[in-house]
RNA sequence: GGUCGGGUGGCCGAGUGGCUAGGCAGUGGUCUGCAAAACCAUGUACGGCGGUUCGAAUCCGCUCCCGACCUCCA
């Protein structure tokens, strides 16, 4: 198996990747809290970490891909939980709300093609578990009660362990003067100090029995738990999109550490955040579009509509440890590019040589194995895509008799065909619009009719008629392609 | 204020101490009835100032600017 580097959040390095069990993965990913519509932004992060996904397993590791649902303990600044709050809103039991926008999650993540995760566990489904850690955490003296509520002591842990603050760079002295505003600060011992379980107030309807109180656990406390049950104790791998970095990953690590002296995750991968015309994309400002509004065209900052592989080819384009910045102007030449990308695939399917060997050959294996090589290179999606496009002159010379056939053996014509739609479709997971939306019999014969007709005007050179085809054709979005061996079609 | 990450040619976006990233747009050419597509060719690029080096966009220092996080966020 090809050897694997991957940037290591928790060392600031890139590291070689070495399995704790050979040839399996352990992959934990924090999930979304689904208490509103799924933000563009995740589905950024968690198509970023699809693609590792699915790399890993191309590279033939068994996978186990592990992504939570937040469905409780995730408050708000003003203490409310989310859940709650959406809840109360939106006039819906707390699990009915739950359940609608996990729905809407778990459509758009396959409408951007994204695998699902082989567990998805949810946070009100281990309650058991929180309470018992919450326990282990306690009998190890890493925590404290307070009223009924239980909180987690930070300063203790980072004199004694000395490892609160290393993924996030943070120091303790400097947590205390910036967090005094906070709710509950008069509970705590130490400003940093974080809830793992939480006394529920008089109204707050999210509640579960506990020994120290009725309540709730805290928000950090799932993600420990339910990797730990699911992964094991200590795992591979463990990521989010880096604004969770702190405090919640790096609580997460003092609770794994604080209930089995033992830090959970090798390799901490975080992905960067999703910009909109160099800013953060924010409601209050305008300064947003939600993922139907791009699919549809309808939004004043796009001047039409992208499809949802459009977006996924445009965000390959990024290295997932950017930010990405979505503009008008970008996903336009995304979506040429895409389009270019794909055409190119279906000419290369449709190739056939009967040379032994040929003179492209070498030069066609190294690109070939430079592709996997930069995927390798802690997943970089943009030099590996930047490889596929040194192959489109090449396949679009042949396709179109430029570079003669012989200059490439069948063998290696077979084996760029498979690696194509390998890196295409498996690992980049993108799909081809045109197969989906050009697939219909009904349009295939129409449009045969259509280039008949057109050619049969030509060949009379009635340009009139020939150029209205074509040109109508064009508005209909369906664009005539003139080659040496007669008259393709693609829509877009 | 603290932490982290950036500033690359018209735009986007990789990257490494010396070897063409790539995409989009532009220009010239081939092809075409004309186009489009495709192919070929083409661009004073690396925020600023110093330093290290035979050589730096790539390393170091300073400085300016931007973003994220530090408080709910993927």
């Amino acid at each position: 198996m090809q050897d694997l580097y991957i940037y290591n959040s928790l060392t600031r390095k890139k590291e070689k990747f070495v399995p704790i069990y050979e040839g399996f993965v352990g992959m934990y990913i924090c999930g979304p809290t689904v208490y509103s519509d799924v933000h563009l932004g995740n589905c950024r992060t968690f198509t970023s970490f699809d693609i590792m996904y699915r790399f890993l397993k191309y590279l033939g590791y068994k996978v186990r891909y592990v992504r939570n649902i937040t469905d409780v303990g995730h408050l708000l600044d003003d203490g409310q939980d989310r859940i709650s709050k959406g809840a109360r809103q939106d006039n819906l039991e707390p699990m009915e709300l739950v359940q609608k926008y996990m729905n809407g999650f778990h459509h758009m993540m396959r409408t951007f093609n994204n695998l699902d995760p082989d567990i998805e566990p949810r946070a009100t489904g281990h309650i058991v578990e929180q309470i018992e850690m919450v326990q282990q955490i306690l009998d190890n003296g890493w925590a404290y009660i307070r009223n009924g509520s239980v909180y987690f002591d930070t300063v203790k842990f980072a004199e004694v362990k000395k490892v609160y603050g290393k993924l996030s760079g943070r120091k303790i002295e400097e947590l205390q003067a910036e967090s005094r505003k906070l709710n509950k600060q008069d509970e705590k011992r130490h400003p940093s100090d974080f809830a793992i379980w939480m006394k529920a107030g008089q109204d707050h309807i999210m509640r579960w029995s506990s020994p120290w109180s009725e309540g709730f656990p805290g928000w950090h406390l799932e993600c420990s738990v339910m990797s730990t049950k699911y992964l094991g104790k200590h795992f591979d791998i463990h990521g989010g999109g880096n604004d969770l970095k702190f405090p919640h990953h790096e609580n997460e690590i003092a609770q794994n550490i604080g209930a089995c002296d033992c830090a959970p995750a090798n390799y901490w991968i975080h992905t960067n955040m999703l910009l909109m015309n160099g800013r953060k994309m924010s409601k209050s400002d305008g300064n947003t579009i939600t993922p139907d509004e791009l699919f549809t065209g309808d939004s004043p900052h796009i001047s039409r509509a992208y499809s949802p592989m459009e977006l996924r080819f445009f965000m390959l384009q990024t290295h997932y440890s950017s930010t990405l910045d979505l503009t008008d102007a970008g996903l336009l030449a995304a979506a040429k590019a895409y389009k270019r990308l794909m055409e190119a695939r279906r000419a290369l399917q449709s190739l056939q040589s009967t040379a032994s060997n040929g003179d492209q050959d070498q030069q066609i294996k190294q690109l070939m194995q430079k592709a996997i090589d930069q995927m390798c290179d802690d997943f970089n999606t943009p030099k590996a895509l930047a490889v596929l496009f040194e192959l489109v002159p090449k396949i679009n010379s042949l396709a179109d008799g430029k570079t003669k056939m012989d200059t490439i053996s069948q063998t290696t014509l077979e084996a760029l065909k498979t690696f194509f739609d390998q890196m295409i479709f498996e690992i980049f997971g993108l799909e081809d619009d045109q197969l989906i939306e050009g697939n219909k019999e009904e349009l295939q014969s129409v449009m045969k009719l259509i280039i008949d007709i057109r050619k049969q005007a030509r060949a009379d050179k009635n340009w009139k008629l020939s150029d209205q085809i074509r040109d109508q054709l064009a508005a209909a979005n369906i664009q005539l392609k003139d080659g040496k061996d007669g008259t393709t079609w693609t829509i877009g």
